[in-house]
DNA sequence: CGCGGCGTTGATCTCTGTCAATACTTGTGG
DNA sequence: CCACAAGTATTGACAGAGATCAACGCCGCG
């Protein structure tokens, strides 16, 4: 399966989103370089499957370029969004310290660049180092806090304030008016957040009362205070 | 606020449940004993609070008999409950390798007899033994696989099909009838399952039509297969 | 006996999913 | 260059799920 994705050499650039992905951020250059070595980075086209959940787990990836949708497929067969990944970020990590089966499925919605690293070279520097375990518990701690306010959100929220909520994640301002593009697809979105694609478009189009307005993938907010405490509501 | 609470001496039923509870249990016995070394069983009564959202983190707890309700405030100040906690689990772990505040918040539904441990102690010996972090993280992996599975059961099931996936639970069997009792108060139930005690209680009335009947605390299940078949539809 | 917490039930209304039809965009091949 | 197909987005009509407001019954407790 992996080796009809593309090979590719290590570039300069690859290096530096390496360095700039936690944990990898805080590890020593030395430990990092040594985990890498012998990976190619690889891609992976649009629609292809990095992983499937419940397979069994022998590496961990740092998403160089591109989008992966993690997801879990249902008792029914459907399937759930449960978290977007860019550039700069690791997955199937939570895999290895534990059943080495990946607990969800992560599919490319962009076509991606993406670096193998062995969770067993992982797991033995861990053991060498134990400031390096602390590092990764640190980052077990902040997946853990995303999927609760995910929770927070799904079960405290509807489907007008998730989608206000979401806009609002997007803006860098607290106050004034902003303007954002829109991350990736309003389909992708929709399901992110727990709705149709129908209910999205719906949203969007009563959102207009609390001064949003969205054109194609540009979101204008007139009053970031404003749509603050429209979710407040 | 701590000092509100009894405090007990530690007999040998709580050390039981200490070495029965994970990480704990694959810890060795002489790192446990330094770490609760001081330490004294406390009394909650119930509806007090254990710690709340946003304070500062300094002990993880464990629960050596009770019940306890982790919840998350969002932002209209309603409260969310994102998971309940039974005896022979910790709380409060993921804190201590961030930012040391609790990302969640601790309440006590029965009165319940809580062993508090510093975290500082439990980073110290993670520190000096590594293979400790990773059980650690084995920890932290498994409650990543509790929330994302708690996601999917949101976004990816009816109310019906969350009452009856989450009576399944409850079941120690696969196929054939069964009797369980509800583990607490439906009220919490319902919260806890993201729907209103009252379709909750419509939903026990609409269960009947699959073999499901409920009186009191008491869950009789005529086909354990056919409710399962239910969920997946 | 009265009170309060818990649970149930009814009526109503809102939200959201589903089915369906219609643009709009993009890329492909003739 | 245009026609066509496929994927994406919007909109309408409708039905069902679930929230809300409200009333009532049940039970334990002071």
């Amino acid at each position: 399966m992996a080796l009809r994705h593309q090979k590719q050499r290590m570039r300069e650039e690859d290096w530096l989103v390496v360095r700039a992905t936690e944990p990898f951020s805080v590890f020593p250059e030395s430990i990092v370089r040594s985990l890498i070595a012998g990976q190619t980075p690889r891609v992976f086209e649009k629609g292809s499957t990095v992983f499937k959940q419940g397979e069994a787990a022998t590496s961990i990836f740092i998403v160089l370029k591109g989008l992966i949708k993690i997801t879990r497929v249902t008792a029914k067969g459907t399937e759930v969004v449960v978290g977007i990944v860019h550039s700069c970020e690791i997955i199937g990590e939570s895999a290895i310290f534990l059943d080495r089966q990946y607990p969800v499925g992560a599919e490319v919605i962009r076509t991606s660049r993406l670096l193998p690293i062995e969770g067993a070279a992982v797991v033995a520097q861990l053991k060498k180092k134990p400031i390096l375990a602390l590092q990764m518990l640190a980052l077990a701690s902040s997946r853990f806090g995303a999927l609760v306010e995910q929770i927070e959100r799904i079960k405290g929220l509807d489907g007008q304030q998730r989608v206000a909520d979401f806009f609002l994640q997007l803006c860098p301002c607290r106050t004034g008016s902003c303007s954002v593009e829109l991350p990736f697809e309003k389909c992708l979105i929709a399901y992110f957040l727990g709705i149709t694609p129908q209910t999205f478009s719906r949203i969007l189009t009563h959102l207009r009362a609390v001064g949003v307005k969205v054109e194609r993938e540009k979101v204008t907010i007139e009053d970031v205070q404003r749509l603050s405490d429209f979710v407040r509501v």
